[in-house]
DNA sequence: ATGCCGCCTTGATCCAGGTCAACCGCTGCT
DNA sequence: AGCAGCGGTTGACCTGGATCAAGGCGGCAT
């Protein structure tokens, strides 16, 4: 639908952080480049927080973003993991729902959103770009709601591992950024639970663990049956 | 941000049913209006299917309509109920990747893709405006995300008779065309544990469940205290 | 090197919500 | 009127995953 940019990266993200179609018209992407500012954060640190003012999105050159929400009680909640390529902090209101924060090193481009409404004021393409990565971010926010509405652990984990390989291009061997506790946060589990299920898949031979942050899929077939019934 | 426009009815949803900002431009309205055609269903009839072509999108005149898909094993998801005002079936892919069905009696505007597409081209303004329902569904899907992911089956059933009767226009008194079993699809809990927190709801006051269809809010506060910890 | 600290892993126990089952009450059919 | 069927409600019991607790292990500072 969109011609081929050679810009390289794609506009990814899911909830205030869109996923991408294929690519948007060069001349838009061009001009956006243009707006967007370099600024990097070191580990945990936050990029913006609940209730920060919502006047700029962002897309990440490298590193690993987690959207996230904490309740009173200190339940946390983690929308979207964001990789090198995706944007996210893209919101409607005038106040951050979520806030963000960087899982290891990370560098993005930051993006004033003055700048980017005129812009889509004069290249209505880009409004419409924005509208498939909305879309296809919505209908990922789908399959999340699904799972975590009606899938059990073991199914959370399996579709985990192979989104977390499908996103970041990996065959086999998946590395693992963020921490037991972001994947519980981000499955609707507790830490424990994930580990006792990345160690059932171990013992089953599954899947291997050379170290926390690496995960090799020994069995893929294996984890597609246990990701969905 | 756009001006208000006479056709009256919102342009609701979430995921794959977008929900309203203010209004779209006058004349793209006026002009959508032109390529729809209206159409009706009973009770539990399938409006589209999973898999089926995605060549249309639907706004709900009256009656309710829910998103939802069956896994192999049975297990059933609900995505989402779309009201009067509200549309649904806007998806990116050719194909249908939930199905749609008619909760009670339903009529709907359908809109046919490759026109509304063409009429998007002519109006940009159009874009912008399903952007903006995208990223206000994507707003309501996160929240979603959150209440199935973290909260207790006390919250999310007071969340959800909160959400029905800010979503209806109740003030006290809700009125729930869906059946308790959609109730828990919805909201990831089974149809026993939906009763069983109404009814404790009830005791406590909090509630009155003068027919099953229809529900007194009581006390809001409570209900408000109950949803969010 | 050594000790501390944070993250990961594993085991033991608990409980919110699921499952199974009975029953109620309304509606529609004979 | 009588009865069958279906959705809703309630009770008894079970279980998947949470909670609580105890190490293990690697990295970093002293």
């Amino acid at each position: 639908m969109f011609r081929q940019s050679n810009l390289g990266e794609r506009l990814d993200s899911a909830v205030s952080c869109l996923s991408p179609a294929g690519s948007a018209p060069f001349a838009a992407l061009v001009a956006l480049e243009q707006i967007g500012g370099r600024r990097s954060y070191q580990q945990d640190e936050e990029i913006y927080g609940e209730l920060d003012p919502a006047d700029c999105w962002y897309k990440v050159v490298s590193g690993t973003v987690r959207i996230c929400k904490l309740l009173a009680d200190g339940r946390r909640h983690i929308a979207e993991f964001c990789f090198a390529g995706d944007c996210f902090g893209i919101d409607l209101g005038r106040e951050r729902l979520f806030s963000a924060e960087a899982v290891g090193d990370v560098t993005v481009m930051r993006f004033p959103r003055g700048a980017t409404e005129r812009l889509i004021d004069e290249q209505p393409e880009l409004a419409r770009h924005i509208c498939d990565m909305a879309l296809r971010s919505l209908a990922h926010a789908q399959s999340r709601m699904l799972l975590l509405g009606r899938m059990t652990a073991s199914e959370r984990v399996a579709h985990f591992l192979l989104e977390l390989a499908e996103r970041r291009d990996a065959r086999r061997f998946v590395d693992v950024p963020m921490s037991r506790n972001d994947i519980g946060d981000y499955l609707g589990l507790t830490i424990e639970t994930v580990c006792r299920v990345l160690s059932s898949f171990r013992r089953e031979g599954t899947i291997a663990i050379p170290t926390p942050h690496r995960i090799e899929l020994c069995d893929r077939d294996a984890l597609e049956a246990a990701g969905e019934g």
